[in-house]
DNA sequence: TTGTAGGCGTTATCAG
DNA sequence: CTGATAACGCCTACAA
């Protein structure tokens, strides 16, 4: 951006050495400063406009003041809320967020982690953790500090905020059966994944719980968390000759999927089929029907989470934590009891 | 991040100076230095997994290889895609996004716009423009390199890429006349910003083109691009007794305010009331019913803009260019002909 | 082809 | 309270 003023310059206007100048400006150490010194160095300091240069002060101070944070991709709605709670804390402190699209792309990610160690940045939040992720394990063991959102690695101890997704499930699986329904099916998420793999087992627990038996037939796969995948894990459900009266889809993107397959075969939700996502993504409340599903604080995890990264900036030393957001069942119009 | 490797301890592990190491590792000066111990050295840098520290190197540089992009709020879904264009486009020239969200607070704007000149960041991708935007005229004119990306500012010449906004609105009204509509009424954006501006003119000049005379009291502005606002202004209008048959939106989330309000008032869209949206934001052809809208190639808009920015910093003399994406009239199921 | 010296803008550490 | 000096990690003349 052309030409910035430095705080040599600034220091020349105000009469003083550079040395004071930086003092004056800087209020950790601004009290060591004559007041009326302090007074003209602030005052050529607003009149250049003097920004000070974060790549000089980073260089000196080994910390660039900036996080950088791994998501899938920024266009699925899930994410920009999550990233939204991370700034808004961050930017608070005074810290610059880098946001980085790994689409899923293993290859990819280790480039743009890469690139954020490159720039230096403090601390990272990681949305795109898979339950074995050699990554982050490594990183984290090395000392770099890593928050996860939303997903969880296997058998690790890195510090990590999600929603509740046992209890989510549970609330949805339970709140179909209330309904009358016996024959749910669940379309999981990749198994690779600790929401994939988490709300699986917790759709088994539920039905378990309530003594239902389950039959494998009605439990399909989506290899990812998209609409595509969602529709073709259910397509094939419906093929095998399975027909649930109500589903439980691993994420609101999976349930767009299972909506779109619904209309192909004619199966009307939530009169022939029930059919419950979960976050509760922007958007998905308008959709015809207005999907029941279950909400997670997308905002709030965000936030959490880097405040856990400004507490362990803090305190490298801090025990690792884990914390478990609440999760909320919302019903809409997508469920309602089986048609005989 | 804990301890990064730095080019000394790459130069020492390959038994070279400090310099050779640079030279070697750079693409740019690697031709000046023998290729085995160019071989050693990126052996070592490999083995430490060395990264070069950005902040050091944009030290000497004075470019940071980043860019600063200003979007209102990346939770409303238009800009996700716009934000996307841009940083595919950068990644690929090795340069990292730095986002921030004014939340359409002009303080917050300036207090951003410091930050990331802080930050020299070596360009400025701007969503968030005014027609009248002092800071960035006074930028643009101060040689910082900026380019606009959807709305534009009056009387400047600051590069822009938007969207087809008169065509668009054009085809929209167009449309609707040929299903039969006289009583076309606008719900227009902020009138402080290009778009919504030249959304509204294009919407009268649309009008006169076919000959009709414009009822004013069919017009309403809201005050932002928000479905809050256009629900606000569309109940204005129906309030002063003033009942269209069709309501051109400035944009879908005020479409989104419009369908509100159409519920609220028992009118049924599209039978009582036909709407016409503008964006295609993602997830607006799911809603119910359908928004038929005016498509807007927001990735391509951040594409390209990224593009021209790239363009300016090779040639920072290159004539000023305004680029505009050609609309296209996406009809879905929101449009009808009059009810008798 | 490789090494030496200096400096980018800031702050930490001394000394005055 | 203020000034001098060095150093952060890298790059770039210039010299060898």
């Amino acid at each position: 951006m052309t030409n910035s003023p430095t705080l040599k310059e600034v220091a020349q206007r105000a009469g003083v050495h550079v040395t004071t100048a930086s003092r004056a400006l800087n209020p950790a150490t601004s009290s060591l400063v004559n007041p009326a010194t302090m007074r003209r160095v602030q005052a050529a300091a607003r009149e250049l406009r003097y920004q000070p240069n974060a790549m000089a002060r980073g260089l000196k101070t080994a910390r660039s003041m900036s996080v950088g944070v791994l998501i899938p991709d920024l266009t699925n709605p899930l994410f920009p809320p999550i990233v939204r709670g991370i700034e808004d804390v961050l930017a608070a402190a005074g810290y610059t967020t880098l946001i980085a699209n790994t689409d899923n792309d293993p290859d990819r990610q280790v480039k743009l982690f890469d690139t954020l160690r490159a720039r230096q940045v403090d601390g990272l939040v990681v949305a795109t953790a898979h339950r074995e992720d050699g990554l982050f394990i490594d990183a984290h063991r090395a000392g770099t500090r890593i928050v996860l959102v939303n997903r969880r690695v296997d058998h690790s101890d890195i510090p990590s905020v999600t929603g509740d997704d046992h209890d989510g499930i549970a609330m949805a699986v339970r709140h179909l059966i209330d309904l009358g329904h016996t024959r749910i099916a669940h379309v999981a998420g990749p198994q690779d994944t600790s929401t994939g793999r988490g709300r699986l087992r917790a759709y088994r627990q539920a039905l378990d719980d309530a003594g239902m038996t389950l039959d494998p037939g009605l439990v399909v796969a989506a290899k990812g968390f998209t609409e595509l995948e969602g529709a073709r894990a259910t397509r094939a459900m419906l093929d095998a000759g399975k027909v649930p009266t109500a589903v439980v889809a691993a994420n609101d993107m999976i349930a767009l999927g299972c909506l779109d397959v619904f209309g192909e075969r004619r199966l009307r939700c939530p009169q022939h089929i029930s059919l419950v996502g979960f976050n509760d993504m922007p958007f998905i409340d308008r959709l015809t029907p207005p999907l029941s599903t279950v909400r997670v604080p997308h905002y709030q995890i965000g936030a959490e989470a880097a405040r856990m990264l400004l507490d362990r900036f803090g305190n490298p030393d801090l025990p690792t934590k884990s914390i478990t957001l609440p999760a909320t069942l919302v019903l809409r119009e997508s469920t309602a009891p089986p048609s005989r």
